[in-house]
DNA sequence: AATATTCTGTTTCCCAGTAGACAAATTTGC
DNA sequence: GCAAATTTGTCTACTGGGAAACAGAATATT
């Protein structure tokens, strides 16, 4: 034998991650953050955040749409949820009323003003994907859409 | 035209997600808040954390790492590696040590205690994925592993 | 009808993680 | 050899997000 003490990696291809490198949680994780990091250099300058931008979307699409519907469908916690709701009312984007057949109820619209902001930025968001390049080709890149679609019980919908 | 004004959405599945069921973002978001509250309910008992466990392991593999390097291969900001590094010390899971010939760099091993902690839980840890049963058959697991792994850039080296 | 249970959103308190400035050590350019 | 630029880890201050306890309203139980 020539050396057992194994010398310190000095560059990142050099770290070993064995079978870290075979983990989902870990995968996902490092996608997210590259997936996330792409987003803010293309998208930041607007002032667009991801989530943010998605809960406004999701108004939209569902107007009176309740809070914890919302929270619950896009795995927000409700706590977290009050917070960016009572935000985006500060901020005008969107407007609150309390149903006469249900008074814990709070149901969701945007206001002409977040109408506004999902029209503007709706196409910057929705193209981000597209026009960013990634190592994968367009048939490995709608292999995973559908896979992490299964995965997440997304699967879309054969209409009826 | 018989109703103008569209009933809100009364559960998850009525809610309209739309062009957002096509964004990558939200996707990896979704399957990752599923994995990481699937690997709660299976391991979050025993006190292990995906995070906490990733950094020890990757230090058994590669000793005398630096922070910095570790912190670069597993996105973890260096500030952030600052606190969880000092918190495994106190908690006689690592020891850090300066080289000489680089009197700003920290090079990390795993105490005896560490090196017990991920041989403790390596096994659970990795066979989390495994004993959880997901909405992917075993093929198309693997494809997602692989599509994640190109993604990232971890395709595995082919012996050279 | 009175009580108990559940549902909905909120509050308070806490922790993980980040941004940015910083100090010390090292490397680079002259 | 020395000043300037870069690297490495740390500090302070802040933000996003979560857990748990809570209050008011609705529903179930009797």
């Amino acid at each position: 034998m020539t050396r057992t003490i194994p010398r310190p990696p000095a560059s990142m291809e050099d770290v070993a991650l064995d079978r870290l490198s075979g983990s989902l949680g870990f995968l996902l994780r490092l996608a997210q953050v590259q997936v996330f990091e792409a987003f803010f250099e293309d998208l930041g300058q607007y002032g667009l955040r991801p989530g943010e931008f998605s809960v406004l979307y999701v108004i939209h699409l569902n107007p009176g749409i309740r809070q914890g519907l919302l929270a619950q469908r896009l795995r927000i916690k409700r706590a977290h949820m009050t917070k960016m709701i009572r935000n985006f009312e500060e901020r005008g984007l969107i407007a609150r009323r309390t149903p006469d057949d249900d008074r814990r109820a709070i149901e969701l619209r945007l206001t002409p003003e977040g109408e506004g902001f999902v029209s503007a930025h709706a196409e910057a968001f929705f193209s981000h994907d597209a026009r960013r390049p990634t190592p994968l080709d367009p048939k490995e890149q709608a292999q995973l859409f559908a896979l992490l679609q299964k995965y997440v019980g997304l699967t879309p919908e054969t209409t009826p």
